[in-house]
DNA sequence: GGCGCGAACTTGACAGCGTCAACCTCCCTG
DNA sequence: CAGGGAGGTTGACGCTGTCAAGTTCGCGCC
């Protein structure tokens, strides 16, 4: 009886495919259940077979998205490479990856959106990707580039500098002020560099001290 | 005939305040205008005639918000001090005011809830609070503490340091890590001030050299 | 002083949304 | 081969933003 016309074979993929098209074009409020329905070509409830509700469909893009961050800055800050340029390198990648996965990224930081303590997957992703730069941040303190005691706000410190960049590059000022991929890579590249740049100074300076 | 039962003079501030309050009890998605309408007491179609649509009361909210922000950096780094500190302190001014209004805070960096291009008002609120942190840098590179060749990496350093704070205590994984107003501040403080110690580390590098 | 007009507010309607409920229709298993 | 569950369907509900039209009030003008 003419069954499945458009999704051939795994509608949940269709489903989530089509979700993260829809928060890169028009942002979290322009996916709707039925709007991502039309699109994979089913029923306005056919959805529901695979996701309990909307907020389950954005829990598993979140999902997503922190393992592909997690799996990014694992690749980008391998442990051979000074502490001070592991840390830069994971900052662009994280940049990186946020306007890669501008969809992605824009619903892995919104609480009243996903309820990380309804999700456990998905918080376990978050704590995954969190724990690898606290690794990177211990090999800073390691190699002497900030004091031990500053291990717990160095770690904030190169979080907050990454999220924030990519926020700001995302949907801040930033955005317009610096437009053009190629132009925002070397941006980063230019900040990150530039934190890279005060941690060493930080470290010569504590070296001498001693 | 028993008009105006709640609101008493001046229906627009009702709705900016209930928008608010929204705001901060249920994210963006709890804004509707039904809603408000209804907290203010006045039937579902009265906010229409002081607001043209829905984005509208987001865009009159997030140009009070970078009103109030630009006031509490100024506020916080006076030019008397050094510059180090100044950055610190109004790093530590811009993540206050993220904690203390969350409502105004979640609302100013989405483009797709508040296209700046259509508000004028709420854009030139952006670009000065935006100004200001460039005045502060601008102190830091006179002072010697970067290069004049990285001021602008510099700007982009110190805005995405506070903002990335701000939004992972408020909605991201360090708002579950550091519970507690206190102990944020306190957090707060820390990470300001391990940034301010690298900044002169690397005024000291860069003194040294000359 | 009366009149008109616009601002502020009302009720009513419409389509689109998320979601509950009921139904159909295969395919796999006991 | 009976039965049941997985995955799809249509229909309905109350909610939303917004358009349209009606009502009421207060102020300025002839």
């Amino acid at each position: 009886m003419a069954r499945r016309i458009a999704p051939p074979a795994d509608l949940r993929r269709h489903i989530l495919d089509a979700s993260a098209a829809l928060l890169v074009e028009g942002g979290v409020g322009a996916l709707s259940m039925r709007e991502v329905a039309r699109r994979a070509g089913v029923s306005h409830q056919a959805p529901y077979h695979h996701f309990p509700d909307r907020e389950s469909i954005l829990a598993a893009i979140a999902e997503e998205g922190f393992v592909e961050l997690r799996a990014r800055m694992a690749a980008a800050g391998d442990a051979s490479k000074p502490a001070a340029d592991r840390l830069a390198l994971c900052g662009t990648a994280y940049v990186a990856f946020a306007l890669a996965r501008p969809g992605h990224f824009r619903v892995m930081f919104r609480p009243e959106l996903v309820a990380l303590e309804l999700f456990p997957e998905t918080a376990r992703a978050a704590d995954a990707a969190f724990e690898l730069l606290e690794q990177v941040v211990a090999a800073a303190v390691r190699e002497g580039l900030v004091a031990p005691a500053d291990a717990e706000a160095a770690t904030s410190y190169a979080w907050s500098l990454g999220h924030g960049l990519a926020s700001l590059l995302l949907d801040g000022p930033l955005a317009q002020k610096v437009p053009g991929a190629a132009r925002r890579e070397a941006h980063v590249a230019d900040v990150m560099a530039l934190s890279a740049r005060l941690l060493r100074a930080s470290g010569a300076a504590r070296a001498r001290k001693r």
